[in-house]
Formats: C-alpha cells, sequence, structure tokens
RNA sequence: GCGGGCGUGGCGGAAUCGGUAGACGCACAGGACUUAAAAUCCUGGGAUCGCAAGAUCGUGGGGGUUCAAGUCCCCCCGCCCGCACCA
C-alpha cells in the first residue's frame, strides 16, 4: 500500500492556510449568517494533553464545516494564563511565574498548530497579558462604581506554618499539604463579586438556553438553589446574652411540630459570643475549624456538636422547649447559619439526634401506613403524606400544612416568608502574586480608593521572590507602596489579585475586538457574540459558566458590552475525558505506556520487570497513564491523531485511548490515500445513471452527504466518522470499469474527500490536490445532496408474531393498514408459525411494522 | 454527605419518535497473495442448543406499564463529574 507521507503533507498545507488566510475571522457581509466556535481556552501546562486534541478537534470540525456552508467563522485561541500552578512551578524549579508562563504558551501554540487546526491566530492573547489585565481592571473599576464588587469579611483556610492561605486542593485530610500544618480558618477582608443581584436572571435566563445540555442547566438551577420557606424566630428563655431571640430559615415550617432541637452553625455569630465564657464550646469551634473551608469536607464529617444550654421556646407552642445546640453540619453561608432539627423528617438532624439521643417525633405519615404503629427508624421520611402529631396542621398534605404553617407565623409575628437561594456572592481575591492585580489603594485618612482610570494598567512587578511563604506582592520591597489619589498621602496598594475565573468570564467577548483600548468595542462584539457553539468539560458546568453568564450581565448593565444578546453562549457542548489503561509494576509503581512492552508472555516494563494493568482512568501526570500528542504527530500525523479521538465515542462520552484504536484510524488515512491515487488515474468521464450499480454508489453517496451534514450539526461525530467508513468501503468495492461506474465513483470519491476535511484536513487537502482540483478544501463549498436520489421506493418491514420478528415483507412505501395485514397474513413464513395459534390483534404501523398477537 | 450524569457482544460504540438490538470500527478466526513474514485484500463472528432449518436467551440487577421496552416508570448496584481558593 502507498504510505501516506504525512510530515511533509501536513506542514506544507498548514503554511497554504496561512498564507491564503482561510481562517483569519472576517465581520460577516451583510446577509450572511455568522459562526462563533469556541473552545474553552487552555491553561498553559506546558505540554498539550489528549484532552486538549480532542476538545479542539471537536471544535474545528464544527468551524470547518460552518466555513464550508457560508457562514464567516471566528474561532480563536487564548491562554487561561494566570493561576497558582506558575507559582507552584517557580518555588519548584527557581523560575519565575512570568517567563515560565510565556515559555509555555510558545511550546503548546507549536504543538497546536501541527494539529492543523482551523484557529484565528491573529486574535490570540493571554490573560496575563498587560494588554488584558489592564482592561480586566477598568471592568473591575465600573464595577466598583456600580456596586457590583464590595469588601467583606470571609473565612480562608490559613496554613500557620506557612503563614499563608491555602487552595482548598492545598488542604489534604485538614493538613497543609507542603507543611503538613493542621489547618486554621482565619476571618479576611476580601472582594467579592456581587452575582447573586442576579440570582433571579441566572436562574430564568437558563430556560431560553434551548441548546444547552439539560444536565448543564439542573446542576446550575440546583447550584442557583432558589428555595421558597420561612424565617422562623425562636425566643431564648435562659439566655444573658443579648440576642434574645434565634432565627432560622426553613423550607419546610409544615415539620415544626417535629422539631426536637435546634442547632447553630460553629460560625454564627451568637456561637463565638457563647464561646467566650465556654471552654468546651471553644473547642467544638476550634475543632469544626480544623475541617477547612470545603462544603464537602463538612458535610462528609460525622454529624457532632456541642450542646449550649440555652433552651428556646417553640413559636407554635410556649409551653414547649427545646435545647440550642451547635452542630458542624450546619452552614454559616447558607440561610440564617441556624436551623431547627426535625429528626423525622431531615436525614441530617435524624442522625444528629440518634447520636445525641434526642427526641424523634414522626409529623408526616407516608400514604399507607397507620398513625399508631408508624416509627422512624435510622431513615427520616422525606416524601409526601398527612400532618399527624402536629395539633392543628393534622390532616393536613404536606403542601396545605406548608401554608396553613406559614400563615400562622405570621399571624404570631414568629416568622415570615422568604425566598433563599443558595448562591452565595464570589469571593475573587487571592492572595498570591500570578493573578491580576485588583486596582484599589488604601489609604489611611481616605479608606478604599479606587486607582484613577489614567493609572490604569496596575502593573505586577516581572521579579518577585518565593523566599518568604505567603503573598509575594505583600513582601515585594515597594510595589504596594504609593501615594492616595485623593489625599496624596503615603497610601498601599491592595495586595490581593482576582480570581482567574475573572480571566475566563469575558475572554470570549475580548476575542471580538482583542486589539482595542476598551474592553469590549461594540461593533464586532454585535457581529460575533453570542458564542454559537461552546465546547469544554462537563466540570465547568457550574461555576466557569455560571460567572461568564454573570459577567455578561454585569458588564451590559455598566455599560461595557453593548449587544443585544442576553447571554454569552447559544450553544453550549460537554465533551468526556480521554482515559487509559493504567500501568504498575511488580514494586507498584506506575509505569507509562510508553514504557510498556507487550508480547505473547504479557506485559512487562522495557527494562522486563512484570506489569500488570490496572483501572482504566482519565489520563494524568499522576497515574503516568498519559500519552503525549507530540510524540503520536510525529509518528502518524495530526490527521491521524484527531481522526482516533473523533472515531467511535460520542463526543460527551469518555474516549479509550489504544495502541490498536490508533493503528485503526492510520489505516483509514492510508486507505483513503490508496483509493483515491487509484480514482486519480482513471480518466473524468460525464456523469451519467444507467446501470444499478452506478446508481447505488450515486444513491449512497448522496445519502452520506445529508446524514453527516446532519452529524456534524447534532456534533454527533462518531456517527460521521462511522458513515465515512462505509462510503469508502462502498467506493473500494465499486470496481466495473464502465463509464458510468468511473463517473460515479469519481463523484463518490470527491465527495468523501470534501466530507473528510473537517475530521482529516490535511489528508482531505492532498486527495483534492491529487483529484487535480486546483482550490484549497479549505476554501471549497460543502458538497450538496439531491433530494430526487433519497426517494425510497420499496421497503422491508418486519413482522413479529407477539413481538418476536418472523418474517419480513418487502413492499412499496406508503399502503395502508389493511393491504399491509394482508400481505402479513399471505406471508408462508407467517401462516407457519402461526399454525395452531389463534389471531387475537393485528397491530399495523404503516412503513414500519406489523405485529401479530395470536394465543 | 448533597447535586448531576453514565452503564448495550471479547472491546469502543449504532439504533435520532416506544417498532428488525448489535450499523461502523477494533480485536479474533479462516482464506487469498508471498520462498516466508509484515502489509494488504476477501470471508465469518452476541450467547446457548442443533448437521441444518430453526429455537431459546440477551442492552448493569430486580420489578412494572405496553401488542411491542436499550428507549417510559419504581427500587437497587457500579463507575464518573461538581461542591464555591485547582483550572
Amino acid at each position: 500500500m502507498t504510505q501516506y507521507p504525512h510530515l511533509s503533507i501536513e506542514k506544507k498545507w498548514q503554511d497554504a492556510w496561512e498564507k491564503n488566510e482561510c481562517f483569519i475571522a472576517k465581520a460577516p457581509k451583510p446577509g450572511q449568517k455568522k459562526a462563533y466556535v469556541l473552545e474553552m481556552f487552555p491553561y498553559p501546562s506546558g505540554r498539550l494533553h489528549m484532552g486538549h486534541v480532542r476538545n479542539y478537534a471537536l471544535g474545528d470540525v464544527v468551524a470547518r464545516y460552518k466555513r464550508a456552508n457560508g457562514y464567516a467563522v471566528l474561532h480563536p485561541m487564548g491562554w487561561d494564563a494566570f493561576g497558582l500552578p506558575a507559582e507552584n512551578a517557580a518555588i519548584k524549579h527557581n523560575t519565575q511565574p512570568k517567563s515560565w508562563t510565556y515559555k509555555n504558551i510558545s511550546a503548546m501554540r507549536e504543538q497546536l498548530k501541527s494539529l492543523g487546526f482551523s484557529l484565528d491566530w491573529s486574535r490570540e492573547f493571554a490573560t496575563c497579558d498587560p494588554e488584558y489585565y489592564s482592561q480586566q481592571q477598568k471592568i473591575f473599576l465600573k464595577f466598583f462604581e456600580n456596586d457590583l464588587v464590595y469588601r467583606k469579611s470571609s473565612r480562608v483556610n490559613w496554613d500557620p506554618v506557612e503563614n499563608s492561605v491555602l487552595a482548598n486542593e492545598q488542604v489534604v485530610d485538614g493538613r497543609g499539604w507542603r507543611s503538613g500544618a493542621l489547618v486554621e480558618t482565619r476571618q479576611l477582608n476580601q472582594w467579592f463579586f456581587r452575582i447573586t443581584k442576579y440570582s433571579t436572571d441566572l436562574l430564568d435566563g437558563l430556560s431560553e438556553l434551548d441548546n444547552w445540555p439539560e444536565k448543564v442547566k439542573t446542576m446550575q438551577t440546583n447550584w442557583i438553589g432558589k428555595s421558597h420557606g420561612a424565617k422562623v424566630c425562636f425566643t431564648i428563655t435562659n439566655t444573658s446574652q443579648k440576642q434574645q431571640n434565634i432565627e432560622v430559615f426553613t423550607t419546610r415550617p409544615d415539620t415544626l411540630f417535629g422539631a426536637s432541637f435546634v442547632a447553630l452553625s460553629p460560625e454564627h455569630p451568637l456561637s463565638s459570643e457563647l464561646a467566650k465564657n465556654n471552654p468546651k464550646i471553644d473547642a467544638f469551634i476550634r475543632k469544626c475549624a480544623q475541617l477547612g473551608t470545603s462544603e464537602e469536607t463538612i458535610e462528609r464529617a460525622e454529624k457532632s456538636g456541642v450542646d449550649t444550654g440555652l433552651i428556646v421556646t417553640h413559636p407554635f407552642d410556649k409551653t414547649k422547649t427545646l435545647q440550642v445546640w451547635i452542630a458542624n453540619f450546619v452552614l454559616m453561608g447558607y440561610g440564617t447559619g441556624a436551623i431547627f432539627g426535625c429528626p423525622a423528617g431531615d436525614q441530617r438532624d435524624l442522625d444528629f439526634a440518634r447520636k445525641y439521643d434526642l427526641a424523634v417525633l414522626p409529623v408526616v405519615l407516608p400514604e399507607g401506613k397507620s398513625a399508631d404503629q408508624y416509627q422512624i427508624a435510622n431513615k427520616a421520611w422525606t416524601g409526601t403524606g398527612t400532618l399527624f402529631n402536629s395539633d392543628f396542621l393534622n390532616g393536613l398534605s404536606v403542601e396545605e400544612a406548608i401554608k396553613v404553617a406559614l400563615s400562622k407565623l405570621k399571624e404570631l409575628g414568629a416568622g415570615e416568608t422568604t425566598t433563599q437561594y443558595r448562591l452565595r456572592d464570589w469571593g475573587a481575591s487571592r492572595q498570591r502574586y500570578w493573578g491580576c492585580p485588583i486596582p484599589i489603594i488604601h489609604c489611611h485618612d481616605c479608606g478604599i480608593v479606587p486607582v484613577p482610570l489614567a493609572d490604569i494598567p496596575v502593573l505586577l512587578p516581572d521579579e518577585v521572590s518565593f523566599e518568604t511563604p505567603g503573598n509575594p506582592l505583600d513582601h515585594h520591597p515597594n510595589w504596594k507602596q504609593t501615594t492616595c489619589p485623593k489625599c496624596k498621602q503615603k497610601a498601599v496598594r491592595e495586595t490581593d489579585t482576582l480570581d482567574t475565573f475573572v480571566d475566563s468570564s469575558w475572554y470570549f467577548a475580548r476575542f471580538c475586538s482583542p486589539r482595542s483600548k476598551d474592553p469590549v468595542d461594540s461593533a464586532p462584539a454585535n457581529a460575533w457574540l453570542p458564542v454559537d457553539q461552546y465546547i469544554g468539560g462537563v466540570e465547568h458546568a457550574v461555576m466557569h459558566l455560571l460567572y461568564a453568564r454573570f459577567f455578561t450581565r454585569a458588564l451590559k448593565d455598566c455599560g461595557l458590552l453593548d449587544i443585544k444578546a442576553d447571554e454569552p453562549f447559544d450553544g453550549l457542548f460537554t465533551q468526556g475525558m480521554v482515559t487509559h489503561e493504567t500501568y504498575k509494576d511488580s514494586s507498584g509503581n506506575w509505569v507509562e505506556p510508553v514504557n510498556v512492552l507487550r508480547s505473547d508472555t504479557g506485559l512487562t516494563t522495557k527494562a522486563g520487570k512484570p506489569v500488570t494493568v490496572g483501572a482504566i482512568e482519565k489520563m494524568s501526570k499522576s497515574k503516568l497513564n498519559t500519552v503525549d500528542p507530540a510524540v503520536i504527530i510525529e509518528k502518524y500525523g495530526a490527521d491521524v491523531a484527531r481522526w482516533f479521538v473523533l472515531s467511535d465515542s460520542p463526543p460527551d462520552r469518555d474516549v479509550q485511548w489504544t495502541e490498536s484504536g490508533l493503528e485503526g484510524a492510520a489505516r483509514f488515512v492510508s486507505r483513503v490515500w490508496a483509493e483515491v491515487l487509484r480514482v486519480s488515474k482513471e480518466p473524468v468521464f460525464p456523469e451519467q445513471e444507467t446501470t444499478d450499480l452506478s446508481k447505488n454508489l450515486i444513491k449512497t453517496t448522496h445519502k452520506t452527504i445529508k446524514l453527516i451534514s446532519q452529524d456534524i450539526e447534532d456534533l454527533g461525530f462518531n456517527r460521521a466518522v462511522a458513515r465515512l467508513y462505509s462510503l469508502l468501503n462502498d467506493i473500494k468495492k465499486a470496481t466495473d470499469n464502465d463509464p458510468e461506474q468511473i463517473a460515479a465513483r469519481r463523484f463518490a470519491t470527491e465527495s468523501l474527500v470534501l466530507l473528510l476535511a473537517p475530521f482529516a484536513p490535511h489528508l482531505a487537502e492532498s486527495c483534492w490536490e491529487a483529484l487535480g482540483c486546483k482550490q484549497l478544501v479549505a476554501m471549497t463549498k460543502w458538497p450538496e445532496f439531491d433530494e430526487k436520489w433519497l426517494e425510497e421506493k420499496t421497503l422491508i418491514i418486519p413482522v413479529q408474531i407477539n413481538g418476536k420478528r418472523r418474517s419480513q415483507l418487502s413492499v412499496a412505501f406508503g399502503l395502508d393498514k389493511a393491504v399491509l395485514q394482508e400481505h402479513a397474513l399471505k406471508d408462508p413464513d407467517i401462516i407457519k408459525s402461526l399454525s395452531g395459534l389463534k389471531i387475537v390483534k393485528v397491530i399495523v404501523v404503516p412503513d414500519r411494522i406489523i405485529n401479530i398477537v395470536a394465543k
């Protein structure tokens, strides 16, 4: 077989595309449709991984397809370049985050280019470019002006040995990952974006996102967590404290009669107040603080608490009293930071009650249970039912009881209805160097003073020291020293930088006018936004996507973004991960796939040690089960790598990287190339339609054009790939050498090449050239199908008896029920199978199926 | 713990509306070509029973709805993603 010479060819076409400016986005002409195709931009870790290849290959199919269909396409690329790894690398390798990051960007840019993605590189930027983050500082100032950003005290993980703030991922089992010290929590003044101002709008907006996966919308809905309920006031009877009442939030006021305790969050102001005079409470709160700030760890921890000794009265019955506890599972960030516990109706409350031997009184009776026998063991009943043990609520449904309880609370002045959101304001302060500096000055006399626009950008210092732990900006000998813009006295700069999620919350808009002196120019923004197809990992389903939706709204409200669209991303697609088998040697060390040798006796390392195969997992450095795209591109070519990640697995599911799958992809590329060379040597005949053979191939080709176009629209690339395999097989099978057949074969082959182009663009260009076509495929129109070839005159209908296929009929299209039934009952196989049975009923679905029910 | 998703041959998957389960690819087996091997080409593969015709079973497990269930409903199991300072 003719080997496809990928190395020389791929570079040639990449240069040709660049020379012809094929992928430079040009504003849509009047009447021209646009497509903004965007994949989530990468963090410049230094090397491309297979997840990137998949992500960008998916987007590239869409971009190339849209271009071939006459759309003006914007398909840009940039770098999510700020963040913690650069600082870790700086410490580890004794470099500077800046040089490390830009070096990585250069390396990854070359790798991306070698894959031949149809990107508009003229718009490239990195979020750590001063041109980018200075615009972000302007946005921050505008948000500050519009009260969309503010300062408040909030908890952070604190490493007492390193004297620095830890990210949640840096807290391992309650200890700092480097120092091993027990983590404490500290209160710090930090900057917050007022995302909760848009809670309702962000929630309502979801319903218009028809081209988003349902699961992502559900996750965002739950994250925002709108719930209707009540604030209920419990009066403390035995206190010397100033605070006389405890306010709790509940969505289930119907279960108030089942309340057996009230619980405060360890961070509740009253808890801290009580801790002052009670060492036991103080110790408990300190212990809770060691869990860190992650909601997951807090909720996973075994339920525990401490009795405060306080007693409150029940709002509905003053003679009933409840103990007040402090419990580790009550979150300060939600509701009022206090709850009432109804153990029968909430699993956490029940676990808590069992542990501390508190009363468990069921108040909701599930349907079909008897009131005098119903008991709660170790499973709370959270479903519907009828209220009992509940005084004036007895006999009501849960839904009715909620209403009645609410009006009673209002009547007694013991509570009010409220709407509560789970969504919290976005804490965006980071006590780190490698991020966008917050353009604020702290003045002793004037307080918080924004940096004047004329003084923007506030640039990061290039060289910082990581010798002392903590925030290098704070330690820098002179960076933070400045003068107050108002009073001209000595003042200091804010040393917090912004969360990198801020950088990625508006980059898609910046791509419309990447070199502008303003954050986003209105004409190009209106021409390109919203993003028509956004593609990235499902791990970003909530935070990144919600922050970007918030920013779009906030930017519009501040007048910094002038577009008609309300939402940044019209279409969203979440792709699956790239996985690989894991390998371990006899000493239990992970082994890289490149070091595993396969032989008849099993797997060994290159050194000959036996290797065992472990689970198939997401490619990761820690498990060493990665495959370097650069190695694959060198050996097989970019098209093979692209073809592999697009084959077989549906894009939203995980794809398992296998050597054999890769070889299959390589084989396909060679087969296409060989077949095209064969066809290219044949004479060119005008298209004719005479023989059945040629008709079939032409028909198959038209059908394939239609189906693949649809597959690409639906992002079902694995199906498109399967159809391309089929079409190639059909072309290869057509071996007759009469002019009709040769003409049909040429038509099918040319179509194949064009259909292939979004998936394996270099191969397509080479084939196109071999077939004698002068224009680049990248500039050629998508093939069209003709409906007249798709009309089916006859079809095969299965005939079932009792739901089991027993025969089939070849019939004309569109026959009516009676005729079909008659045909079916005359069928010899059916007559045979029906012997001894009595026909009960015949179901006929025209053009689909016939099912005979018989006994 | 809470929220979301996924589960189909030896393997990846197809079946888009409740209507022939297993398209297409990989791996495997047999054959052709070759001095031989590789590559390539052709053919065959869900399982069980059967010489065959064919029959029965079969979409993680258990129930249910329906003439008909991979698809809809309920329960369970396993794996994956997110949980607000990783990106």
